[in-house]
DNA sequence: TTTCCTGAATTTTTT
DNA sequence: ATTCAGGAAA
């Protein structure tokens, strides 16, 4: 029996409507897993709908891990045959079973974004294409966004007509996906491509799966991208009982695809859509709340709704201004030591946010320092770390053959004097006579040229082999530790001895751990099992709770968390919101969008908020003078305490009277190597600053990028219609201003 | 073949 | 400031 008292108005009734498309605006911390899963126990318990019959979908694992645990623990029998899980996972199961349909094998490897670039790599050295004009991180992101959007290599050729560097384009997106099918791999994104291509394709395959999954719930729908839109509602085309749950305001990924529209339109996709609205928050204080609701109000673009609580008032918002970000890193963790030492609260009820991971570097400084323990979040993913990537390509190589990658990258890790001539010999051989990379090297005497190369090789070849025979005899762990050992792996690292090697050999350590843990769980582990698994998941989302330790990540990262206290730092404009989205060409979209960033931000902050910035700060090794956030402007003095004052507004503030070994060191500098810089002003402020259109005489009109304080003159960057971007010295450039931003 | 050096890039992140 | 990739020298 499902217990619905637990439950609010609003919640009641989303979990109550269950039949036809049903659109749930769940603003933070209004309870929408808890919504979600009481849905799920409803529908089996007083439904009888059968537990096989629902898909609830997520975007990370961990998110889908969580959601396994609730629906577990309120639905007794049956809750294992619901599927929960990740877009792509799913995907991935689908085409497991049906991709032969499109002409892919149904053993298809999955390229992560490393596999995807060392691609476009070939592709773009086949096609004669100078990465300097197209470099290939902006190539995968048009392709990426290409696929995001559902178009096909085909469609971009056509859209791109007219325009030689589109059309270049299409013809490298097409290249690409040839690539990938001849090694019969997808991507990421291909995993959502291919599933909807295939349900287009293969009428009765659709058939099957939307009889299959007649409930569908979407979790975080604001993150969508237009295929995950159309794989959903294609597959919800038939019974039309697609509920999803997101929060317009929480978007804050557009930049990797995600579009809004997806729930601004959903109710003109789906005319018959119920809407129902979660305004009441269980988190935060009427404070934060407030706070959250004046900045987010903000934003044009956004369905009106207004977060409200019965939690009391609480503590004013906090702001403090500090002259670096030294004094800034360094008050924040003698505030955290004080609060822990009070015995107010626990080291894990901290959170430190920060727009780029290169903030984190003077917390970990200060709290180093301090003794505060704290953990980084975010920054390189556990699996896309190297030596994991070495780990796995010798793990596929064994698996099977067949990956080239894999093979490309192992070949000579540790050295085995096997270069970039050998290796070329060897694929073209392969390429010629039609055979894996792996299988050119088993027949290396074959191979013309090799010359004593054939002798490297060998000895590689019959590793592999060895393993190949051992395979069913040993443990995975036993495996991952005698080929490590016999591969001379481990070797090579313990030979360096730095710091950084042993930290890999750490690292390496986890993922033998991460195996045995697979074997554990699974009924019958096998090594390919254990690789499947692993391309699909990112993280080691795990943020172990026992830890107790202050947390460090970015706003992005911290989406769907929650802490009694919160220090959004570095809160300066050109920071956050960055000075990207203020040049923009379209600044008011892409600012809004940081606006729902800081939105989520204060929206984490169930006790205290603290906001924090720096006059000065170090930006890619130069001092950069910000104004106070705008943001943190749009929120009223009242809501501060009476201790937090925000600095007046300036234009281009004045740089900061460096300490007097600066100063020696600027004077000597100057003195040694260009006397003549005397006769140059430095002006005492400029009358335009980031984001305005300023004119030049010789380069015309263009728009401030970015301003920095050089020691003898105000460095400024300005993005020119005509010109380009140029760097140049403010009093030489005399720059007039146009129009202000 | 490997090592060393110089030049370029540098929001945000999941799968 | 720092990292990373590609090219030149050892």
């Amino acid at each position: 029996m499902t217990d619905l008292e637990l439950l609010n108005k609003e919640q009641k009734e989303a979990v109550l409507h269950t039949e036809g498309p049903l659109l749930i605006l769940a603003g933070a911390g209004s309870g929408k897993t808890r919504v979600l899963t009481y849905r799920m126990a409803y529908l089996i318990d007083e439904c009888g709908v059968n537990p096989w019959n629902i898909l609830a979908i997520t975007f990370t694992n961990k998110a889908a891990g969580e959601m396994r645990e609730r629906v577990d623990r309120i639905i007794g029998y049956g809750s294992e045959s619901i599927w929960v899980s990740t877009f792509h996972s799913a995907c991935v199961r689908i085409l497991r079973r049906y991709i032969d349909r499109l002409g892919f094998d149904q053993k298809f490897t999955i390229y992560d974004t490393e596999d995807q670039k060392t691609v476009m790599k070939d592709v773009c050295r086949r096609l004669q294409i100078d990465t300097k004009m197209y470099r290939e991180r902006m190539l995968l992101n048009v392709v990426s966004h290409a696929k995001d959007e559902y178009i096909s290599p085909e469609e971009f050729r056509l859209k791109a007509q007219g325009d030689f560097r589109q059309e270049k384009i299409a013809q490298i997106y097409l290249e690409y996906q040839k690539e990938l099918k001849k090694n019969n791999a997808l991507d990421f994104d291909d995993l959502i491509v291919k599933t909807v291509e295939l349900f287009q394709n293969c009428p009765e395959v659709l058939e099957y799966y939307q009889e299959r999954f007649r409930y569908i719930m979407v979790d975080e729908y604001q993150d969508t991208n237009t295929v995950q839109f159309k794989l959903v509602s294609i597959l919800a085309g038939k019974y039309q009982n697609l509920c999803v749950v997101g929060d317009d305001d929480q978007s804050i990924y557009k930049f990797r695809g995600a579009n809004i529209d997806n729930i601004l339109n959903f109710e003109k996709v789906f005319p018959e859509t119920k809407v129902i609205k979660l305004e009441q928050n269980y988190r935060s204080t009427q404070n934060i709340l407030n706070a959250a609701n004046v900045v987010i109000r903000n934003n044009q673009s956004r369905k009106e709704k207004a977060l409200w609580t019965q939690n009391e008032q609480g503590e004013p918002i906090q702001f403090h201004y500090f002259q670096n970000a030294y004094e800034e890193a360094d008050y924040v963790a003698g505030e955290i030591q004080k609060k822990v030492k009070s015995t107010e609260a626990e080291y894990r009820d901290f959170a430190i946010l920060y727009r780029t991971n290169a903030q984190s570097r003077m917390f970990e400084e200060k709290f180093l320092l301090a003794n505060v323990p704290y953990k980084i979040v975010g920054g390189v993913n556990f699996y896309s770390r190297k030596e994991i990537k070495d780990v796995l390509a010798y793990l596929k190589t064994i698996d099977n053959g067949k990956d080239d990658l894999a093979v490309h990258r192992i070949i000579n890790v540790p050295k085995r004097g096997i270069g970039a001539v050998t290796i070329n010999k060897v694929q073209t051989y392969a390429d010629s006579v039609g055979i894996s990379f792996f299988e050119a090297l088993e027949c290396a005497g074959g191979v013309p040229g090799l010359g004593k190369a054939v002798l490297k090789i060998q000895p590689f070849v019959h590793l592999i082999h060895e393993f190949r025979l051992k395979l069913a005899d040993l443990t995975l762990e036993q495996l991952i530790e005698e080929l490590l050992d016999k591969s001379g792996y481990t070797e090579s690292l313990k030979e360096e001895g730095t710091d950084e090697a042993e930290a890999r050999l750490e690292n390496i350590g986890e993922l033998i751990s991460k195996a045995v843990t697979y074997e554990e769980g699974a009924e019958h582990a096998e090594l390919s099992g254990f690789l499947e698994e692993v391309a699909l998941v990112a993280d080691i989302d795990s943020l172990e709770e026992q830890d107790n330790r202050v947390l460090l990540m970015t706003l992005h990262s911290v989406k769907g968390l929650e802490f009694p206290y919160v220090c959004m730092s570095g809160m300066e404009d050109g920071i956050f919101p960055g000075y990207m989205s203020i040049a923009a060409e379209n600044p008011t979209e892409e600012i809004e969008e940081e606006r729902r960033l800081c939105y989520v931000g204060i929206t984490r902050a169930m006790k205290e908020l603290m906001i924090t910035a720096a006059r000065v700060r170090m930006i890619r090794g130069e001092n950069q003078y910000n104004q106070v956030s705008r943001f943190v402007r749009e929120i009223p003095q009242e809501l501060f305490g009476k201790k937090s004052v925000l600095p007046p507004v300036q234009k281009v503030q004045q740089p900061a009277k460096d300490s007097a070994h600066a100063k020696a060191k600027e004077i000597f500098r100057t003195k040694t190597f260009d006397p003549k810089q005397f006769k140059v002003v430095k002006a005492e402020r400029l009358d335009y600053e980031v984001g305005d259109r300023v004119s030049h005489i010789k380069f015309g009109e263009g728009t401030v990028l970015n301003i920095t304080e050089g020691g003898r003159d105000f460095e400024v960057k300005v993005d020119f219609d005509r010109a380009g971007e140029k760097k140049m010295f403010a009093s030489f450039a005399k720059l007039k201003k146009v129009q202000s931003l």
